[in-house]
DNA sequence: GGTTGATTCAATCGCGCGATTGAAATAGCA
DNA sequence: TGCTATTTCAATCGCGCGATTGAATCAACC
């Protein structure tokens, strides 16, 4: 009973399932759990208990808790913004830009990790993140704020009428909207189930489109054009 | 010293701070912090100290932090749904519907809490109940559903061509967008500092209106009028 | 095959939480 | 003043958390 049939010693990458290894399973589990309960609401314990490993497990391999968020951030953060980058240059390089050029350049590398299921609970990991104190939430925003000028910039083409700080707010608030959105599909499709009519995710991402551009560009003028009816 | 100059013993109304009646300001110690920390960030003990009570005091006055958290919800909802009723039947009977009366119709009754310093951590707190457990969240959202029905009804007269699920989609991320934008007017004024040129809340609402009907518009269609530059 | 370094394991701290209790204090009233 | 219902108080459960430890186990190399 010396040393045959162990278990398969070095099948760590394109394992099934549970046969990765132990930091990546941390991830992945702790990435999903995360998502769906937010970052205190997930403890250590149930995070190594869902991946079948020791409590101590997660010490060992990043240090505590605060550690194996950050791990949790990292860990993409580079795809998304290399994706973005890409898109900021097209932009930049246009004649144009509209609200809906800048709605795209936001939204669309998001919506390949939307669209992968392997990697959307990274989305809901960032949203939630957002909900933890604000020591973890900086890390979220840090990450992603290397291109928030040059996206800034391309407000600034798209809308040269509006002040910096509508226009730093809409950004804001329409970043925020979208994330929790591309965070949440199956969310979205919910309410209106009746079967062959559930909006497709491609649909689904294109309405964010839609409504992120809509947000920059503020609605319909009031005056002139046409005229409030409501206002009691 | 048997019983003179004890502390005054019936001041409850329209005393200045710490003279209310002990649940009263527990309720108005809960409402701020859990607008802050959010409902799990919270402990009963860190409120009833805060608020200068015993710990017992709110399993005493509301059965427990759950109770408490009913109570919350249920001592100001009456308000903004009667001002919403009014505004509602006042589009109802205008000839016509526009985005931003459906978009005035949400967020004015919510503004006056915004504009009330007294009771504007009401809207933080709502919004720190959408990320509690489930059966809290459903609380917040039972209190506001009465007149959903009707909100679509003036969205459907709004945007007769457009499909009930993107119709609804965009109404729910509208709802959830201002939400979070009037419960932290603060954070919304922040980034922009320069002394002076700080936007007043009445033009950070006006300005949140106007993302709101601009994200149910839906932002400018691509094809014909104008075309896309970017997508790289 | 014995040694070494990496990993996993069970066990245990100390802490803060929500809840509960029965006694003490207080207010309202006859 | 004395009675009663309301409210406050200190004290204590039991629980789950993050963190840590030292021993056991494992894979790899000389």
């Amino acid at each position: 009973m010396a040393a045959t049939a162990l278990p398969t010693p070095l099948d760590d990458a394109a394992a099934p399932n549970g046969h990765a290894a132990t930091d990546e399973r941390l991830l992945a589990v702790a990435e999903r759990l995360f998502a769906r309960d937010g970052i205190d609401g997930v403890s250590v314990r149930s995070i190594t208990i869902e991946a079948g490993a020791n409590i101590a497990a997660v010490h060992y391999h990043f240090g505590g808790k605060p550690d194996l968020v950050r791990a949790l951030v990292e860990r993409r953060v580079g795809e998304v913004n290399a994706a973005r980058l890409v898109m900021l240059r097209a932009a930049e390089r246009a004649p144009a830009v509209t609200a809906r050029d800048i709605a795209i350049v936001w939204i669309e590398p998001l919506a390949r990790l939307a669209l992968d299921p392997e990697r959307r609970a990274y989305l809901g990991f960032l949203v939630a993140l957002q909900h933890a104190g604000p020591t973890m939430r900086a890390l979220g925003t840090e990450a992603f704020r290397p291109h928030f000028p040059r996206h800034d910039a391309l407000l600034t083409r798209a809308f040269p009428l509006l002040g910096a700080p509508v226009r730093r707010m809409r950004f804001g608030l329409a970043v925020d909207m979208s994330m929790r959105a591309l965070a949440d599909l199956e969310h979205l499709r919910g309410p209106w189930v009746a079967v062959g009519e559930s909006p497709e995710a491609r649909e689904l991402i294109d309405a964010i489109i839609d409504a992120f551009s809509g947000l920059l560009e503020g609605g319909t003028p009031i005056a002139s054009t046409r005229q409030r009816v409501t206002r009691a």
